[in-house]
DNA sequence: CACTAAGTACGAAAGTTTTCGTTGACATTA
DNA sequence: TAATGTCAACGAAAACTTTCGTACTTAGTG
């Protein structure tokens, strides 16, 4: 049986998983502490327990060799995004990308360097399309 | 007391969003039936329960002088998208609106019309800040 | 009036997500 | 070796989301 695709994370695994996607592969330890650094603290087995949950889910690869499990994310940061940005565009964008940039654009406005650089990111998007 | 901020809307919460937003106010009966007709069809009490919900959470207000409760969005669908994409954007993307827009585009693969738009958007955009 | 149709309210079940306590295994060290 | 610390596993509680059955109300109709 092949890998089943990877479900859509939850807000507590997303969190996880931008742990994972910074730091690489890391401990539950490594996670919690991480995430207990920029907030009012999750206890370890809550962190363990959604970390076991994503394994079973293939949201991440587990390496048991060690006593202290390791555990990477499988997929990559951008091909989560992707993922997400998708089912956002289907659940409230009814599939206009170009809606979703605009707002994307006036939630957090956007620098005039951002600017410069999502134009030329356009530009290449248009050259690798035509 | 000020109404609280609106929540994050669930998917269910969205989906019927999405009809107030395309059909203005709407009865139960008319978002239960308009989500039926896309479908495999939810049961009447399970979408008037939903709004129900929503109007104490306050993303819908509702008018009970008819017999039929009429609902209404509470917030613009632009205000949402913009809440959600805001969301998504310190969620998954370290809050960096130029990779949510590069993703965006990447997972949908946007048509030269719509390239077009987003340039002229950009120009606006400029324009307006600076 | 009795009956039916269409509506709201309510509560509870089922599913999912998040939380953490407890247990037992294993390692480190006094 | 005994005590202490770190870890995975497990289960269950708590919170939230989605579902629908049932009861009650009101309006229309024979």
């Amino acid at each position: 049986m092949p890998k089943r695709d990877a479900p859509r994370p939850t807000d507590a695994e997303l969190e996880i998983l931008n742990v994972l996607w910074q730091r690489g592969a890391c401990t539950v330890r490594d996670v919690q502490q991480a995430i207990s650094r920029a907030k009012p603290a999750v206890g370890y087995t809550t962190v363990l327990k959604l970390m076991q949950i994503m394994a079973e889910k293939g949201l991440v690869e587990r390496d048991e060799t060690e006593r202290a499990h390791v555990y990477e994310a499988r997929l990559a940061r951008e091909q989560t995004q992707r993922q997400l940005i998708g089912d956002l565009l289907e659940r409230a964008f009814e599939g206009s990308a170009t809606k979703l940039v605009m707002q994307a654009l006036s939630a957090k406005k956007a620098s005039a360097e951002e600017l410069t650089t999502i134009r030329e990111m356009l530009d290449e998007f248009e050259r690798g399309e035509s």
